[in-house]
Order: structure tokens, then C-alpha cells, then sequence
DNA sequence: GATGAATGAGGCTTCATTCAT
DNA sequence: GATGAATGAAGCCTCATTCAT
């Protein structure tokens, strides 16, 4: 006969939840395979073996924190997108997800960066929440179209992909931007600082009219 | 006094092209962690310790790969825009990089899947081919902007960033769908098949003119 | 909260021990450069991985035994000379490292021949009990010549490296002549067997007195 | 039908040579573990392949320098106790062996330290040279026995190897003296700097005498 | 449930040696 | 004879995972 009391459910939960958080850290600062499970256990502060109490593998860990923290962006997406009238969805979907970016850094880090680390990840393993991020955002477009406010030319899937590009691109040019370069004041790929909050509106900019130079006509009707 | 015939020479370089080739497949196949290099020996018909006589390390390996086929991009690229008018250079710059993905699928395979494996190329690795890559894209668009053709609000290199994560993203969904899936069936992230070449317009589209949907006065001016 | 019971620590410590004397037999048998540290593990009954929990690598280990073993070496000869008139203590010390190199033979291999099989040891390694050694010889010397019992002419550090090498050379030449010789029958430089611990009167005698034939008026004086 | 002319012998000959002094200084700078026989090719001027058409094996090399460069300190030998009385010639030994350590600290290196390096050469490698050396320097002490000059109670094997162990030792020292510390300053193993030619005089000091102080009576008798 | 010492499979790399030129 | 690119066997070490306590 076991009895779980309140306090050791929450702490059980808690455990895991530090054991993500662990992971997350330590994958954002090392990348997914550089990183060590014992690394991650002494920063959860749990023993080594405990990790294989809350997750199968090494493996598992990766894609239960990137289940987690995509479920949860999507959530918040969904809730931002929510008291929004339809012409206004794609802008303040992607004002969101840039601003998410701006407030979990850490959590941007794993998403955009050690997402793509793993084969695992981009080949063999089918992401649901990503899945559910694009029909999203593919549903905000296919709404636009269907009320003639957006061009149809374009495959909604392909538009969100390319949007979802852009966002992420942005997001990763952000996230390693923040870093303390190891060869400061090299010339090279490291990017330029920027506020991401701010890009957001490049971004709407771009995806609603593009980079043609607004003609006189094109937006002041007479 | 050492003579070496024209057959020697080219055998010794092309040694050092079939790594790269052999290379460029399993690291296609399987990642750059999980690929071994006994494995790119076997497939490159060479001994493994053969490998060490024209690079240093498995990850030099990579970086020369990269560095290699990246350079070649460029000059693709360059080439590319090399007979168009300033105004056409965009669209024929992104018209050639996907027409590039279409044409050498495992290189860009690597070119969007691997390079991102490993940490030391997302943080440690300065790259000086893709900074190449985003300054020929941004000076293409800081001329249209100087014409005053493109829209000046969004800084350059931020355009450029955003233009080539929607490109990229493209050509990461075009790769992986030409993939046999494992879980084929799934409905997952798998992405749809569609014509990469194709694409290009769109994005064109997209990148001049955004989404929405063409107002009879936006174009046809009265 | 962690409570280790005696026989946890024993059994620790145990196994720490127990691959120090593997290496010991291992490193004796093979020489360094030749043992395999899978073979040290095979012997000391532990896993390949396990050495490394215990030492930093193969080197450390050469390093750690022959710390543990010289510093054995030096208590137990500084236990041998500690109650011996002064006069007496040179005696005792050649007599009592003889006789260790008697008692522990593998541990005496390792010293006079592993030692000097890794270049870390004989240039890199600065070695902290060897000088401890020296320190001790050099210390009796210096006290009898400062008691006008020794002759002041030469160098102590100098007469203590003389007389260990004396001492360091018949432990070899035991050791070796104890070993089941390769090639047997031949002529050559294995050494003749001999008794070392009836070896220590013999080099006291050409310390004290050298080869010198004694004159009847030498020793005993009218 | 293939003609040697003398020049050609001599180059080959010479080939021979370069070889063996370039794998002394390799061997005497890194050690006979951590030298690379590519290191010795390029020291000699010769390519890897052709040291193997002058030496079995590295091992080979390393036995073949071993027996040329103890062949010659043998004659050196006895060449310099040729011409000198029988009562002179233990004193004449050391002498000239030391002195060719002076003066030729690279083979000295070689001799005493890598020599050391290999179970090859301590166990297994039967030796003649060295047994050549030993039986000379027994010769000597055998012959002073039997004229009543030298004690006889110790065997003159046991005492030739406590004479070698004595003067092998000072030449290790003094070879190792010379290094350029690399923790220059601490204080260690690293011997003190000494003259090892007027330290001949200390080891005939020794052997003869002994340490004990010389009472008036014992060497000037009325 | 929690621990962390132990495991052991397997990779990257080195380097003595070979052999086609 | 000379070359040096190529070979490939084999070792040290790492680290995800297990399991006795």
C-alpha cells in the first residue's frame, strides 16, 4: 500500500521539471551532443541514475523538453492569437512568437539550434507540436485567402514555411548574437546585434507587402 | 628532383575529392555525430587512416566541406546575377540558389542539415563563406535600395537574414520530403512534396510584393 | 544523507588498490609502453572504464604506482634508520632497501626498470619522492662527514646518486637474473643470480672501506 | 651486371650513418617510444621507406645504434687501459668511460636513458656489448684481486655492476643536468649541474678508499 | 524513489611498415 | 636504390546506461 501525499507528487514533478530545465540549460550552453547526462544531473542537482527515472534516454530528454517547451509556445500563440480579429492574426502571431524568443532566450536556443543537432530530430523523429505549429500559422493564411485579404497564388504550406523561415532565422541570428563571442572582433559570421522585438514589424513588413518601395498610390489612396 | 605526371597529380586530388564525396553522403545519410568515419573510408574506397593524410580531424572534415561547397555556392551565385540588371538580381539570386538545391541534393543537404549538427559551426566556427553568402545578398539589396527600388526601412543584413532563412527553410522541407520516410504514413512534420524550382517565384513574389492580396489599384494604376 | 559502511569504504579503497597492484604485475611483465590497459583491467578484475574513475590515464597510473611505491620505499627506510646510532645508519639504510627490493620484487621492477621506460618520468615528470630519496641518503652522509667519520671530499648529492646507483643496479641485475630467462643458455648480459639481501655486507664494504685490498696496517692500526 | 663504384659504397655507407645519428638525436630528444621514425627520416634527409632498406624494423635501428655506439665506447676502452700499468687501469676505465660521456652527451643519452626505454633491451634483447663491457671492467678488478691489490671478497661480477651502477648513474645525472629544466626552478629530481669529468676522480676515490674518513695511519704509513 | 560506482561497447586516431612507381 | 602515399591494425579513452544498496 503506497499513499502519495500532495507535497511528493509536486515534488516528483518538480524533480522533473528541474531535470528539464537542467537539460535545457546545459543543452543551450554545450549543444545536444557535446552535452553530458552527468553534466545535466549536477546541474539538476539529482544523481545521474535518477534521470532514467523521468526519461528513457538521452534521447528522450531532448525531445520531451522540446515537446514541452513547443507545446507551451504553441499555447501561447494560440492564446495571442486568440481575441484577435483574422486580419490581424498573422501580425500578432509573429509579434508573438519574436517576443516568446525574446523572453525564454534559453528555451529559443533549444528550439531553434539543438532542434536541428539532431538527425533524430529533422529525420527519424516526427514532431507533432511543429506539426501543429505550421497548420497554425497555415490556418491564419488559408483564412486570409479564403477572405481575398491574402494572395492565393502561394500554397499556404509553403507561405507558412517560409514565414516560419524567416522568424527562425531571425531567432538564431538573435540567440547567438547575445553570445560572448570566442573570437571577438573577428569579421565573420557572428551576427549583428538587433532588437528582435523591433524586427517584428520588419517581418510583418516584409511577409504583407514586401520590399518594393511603396509607390504613391500603393497605400495612400487618394 | 620528383616528377609528377599529370595522372599522379590529378589521382592525388581526386583522392581528396572522393572523401569529400564519400563524406558528403554519409553525413547526408547520417549526420555528422552518428556518420563514422570507417564508414566515409569505406565509401570513399580508401583506408581509414587515409583520410588523416588530407584532413585533420572529423570535424575538419566537415569544415572543409562546408567551406568547399559553400565557396562553390558563391560562385554560382556570383555568376548568377553577374549578366542581370540590378533590378532583376534579386529575383535571378534566388532563382539560382534553389535551382542549386535542386540540382545537388546532398549538397545541400549538408549545406542546411549538417552544418548545424555540431556546435562548433553555430558557435565556435567562424564562417567566413556564409558571411560571403549574406553580404553578396545584402549588397544586392542595399543597391535596390540606393535605386530606390526596395523599401529602406528594414536594415540590410536583416532582410538578408530573413530572405535566406526562407530559402533555406525551403530547401530543409524540399530535402526531407525527396527522403523515404521511415514512418511513412504518419501524419507528422513530414513535409508535403512539392517543385523547389517552382518555389522560387514565390518567394519572389513574396520577398517584392508580400502577401496581400493585389488591390485593383496597387498595380493597375487608373 | 550518505552513510558508508567500513566495508564500502574498504571495498572503495580496495579497488584502487587492487589496480595499482595489476598495474604493478601487468607493468612488470610487459613493460609500460607494451601493457594494455584492458590487460591491467583483466587483471585487476574491473572493467577497462573503471581505471578511469580511480586515474586520469595509462601515465597517471605509472605515476600514482610509483608515488605510492616510493613513498612506501622512503617510510619504511626512514623507520629502518630511525633507531640506529647515527654511525650505523648508512649501513641500515643500503641493508634495508636490499632487503625491500628482496621482499617486494614486483614493486621493486616497477621502480629500477618501468621508471625509466617513459621519458614523462626520466625528463618531464619531476619526481617529488625520488628527491625525498636522495634527501635522505644525501642527510647521512652529510651528518657523518659533519661528524668527521665520512671523508667531506666529494659531494654528498653526488655521493648519494653514486651509491644509489650502485644499489639500483644490483636490484636490476636481481631482478632480471630471477626472471625465467627468453633465451635461455645463452651467453650474454642476464645476470648471474646472487643473494641480494648478502649483497648489502658487500656494497657497506666498498661504501666504507672501498676495493682497496686492506693492508694489514689499515684496519687494525698498532 | 650492377657496378659499385667506391663512391657510390661510401654514399651508401653514409646513408647508414645519417641514419643512425639522426635516430640518436631523435631517440635522445623524445625518447625511443615517442620518436617517429618519419622524425628520423626527415632528421636524416631520407625518405620513410628508405630507413627499411638499412633496418629491420625501428627496434632494429634501435639495437643497431645501441651495439655501434657501445661497440665504440668498448674500444674506446680498451684502448685507454692498453697502455697503462695493471694497478692503473680501474682508475683509467672511469676515467675515460666518464670523459666519453663528456664527450659525447647524445650517445651517453641514448646508452643510458633509451636503452632503459624498452623491455625489449632490458629483458628480452640479450647483450652482448654490455656483457663485453662488463667482463672487461671484471677483467680489470679479477686481475687486481689476483695480485693481491683489490679485496677479494666480493665477487668481481657483483662488484663490476655496483662500479657500472655507480658510473651510469652519474652519467643519468649529468645528462639530465644538462636539460633545460621545463619547471625550471623547482625543486625536484632535476640533478644539480656538476662536472662529470673531475667527478671520475670521486668514483676512483670511492672504489679504491671508500667514505671512510682516512685516519692518519691509513694511507701515510711511516 | 534515489544514488553513483561500475560497466563495456565502440570510435577516432596514430604510426610502423609496405610497395608501386 | 629511393620515394612517400597508402595502409589498417589496434589502443586509449568516453560516456550513456544499469543496478545493487
Amino acid at each position: 500500500m503506497t499513499v502519495h501525499s500532495a507535497s511528493e507528487r509536486s515534488e516528483r514533478s518538480d524533480k522533473r521539471e528541474r531535470i528539464l530545465l537542467a537539460a535545457e540549460r546545459i543543452f543551450a550552453r554545450h549543444g545536444f551532443f557535446a552535452a553530458r547526462v552527468s553534466q545535466i544531473a549536477k546541474e539538476a542537482g539529482v544523481a545521474d541514475g535518477t534521470i532514467y527515472l523521468y526519461f528513457k534516454s538521452k534521447d528522450d530528454l531532448l525531445i520531451s523538453l522540446f515537446e514541452q517547451r513547443m507545446t507551451q509556445v504553441n499555447e501561447a500563440l494560440k492564446a495571442a492569437i486568440a481575441q484577435v480579429p483574422p486580419k490581424d492574426q498573422l501580425r500578432a502571431f509573429i509579434k508573438a512568437y519574436l517576443q516568446l524568443v525574446h523572453d525564454e532566450p534559453g528555451a529559443a536556443e533549444v528550439l531553434t539550434i539543438e532542434l536541428r543537432q539532431s538527425s533524430k530530430f529533422m529525420k527519424e523523429y516526427d514532431n507533432p507540436q511543429f506539426a501543429d505549429f505550421l497548420r497554425m500559422l497555415g490556418g491564419i493564411l488559408a483564412a486570409g485567402q479564403e477572405r481575398g485579404e491574402l494572395d492565393a497564388t502561394i500554397p499556404t504550406h509553403v507561405a507558412a514555411r517560409m514565414i516560419f523561415g524567416m522568424i527562425d532565422e531571425l531567432a538564431l541570428a538573435w540567440v547567438l548574437a547575445r553570445q560572448p563571442s570566442i573570437s571577438a572582433g573577428t569579421p565573420g559570421t557572428r551576427p549583428k546585434k538587433f532588437d528582435i522585438v523591433r524586427a517584428a514589424d520588419w517581418v510583418v513588413g516584409l511577409v504583407m507587402n514586401g520590399l518594393t518601395a511603396s509607390s504613391p498610390g500603393k497605400e495612400q489612396s487618394p
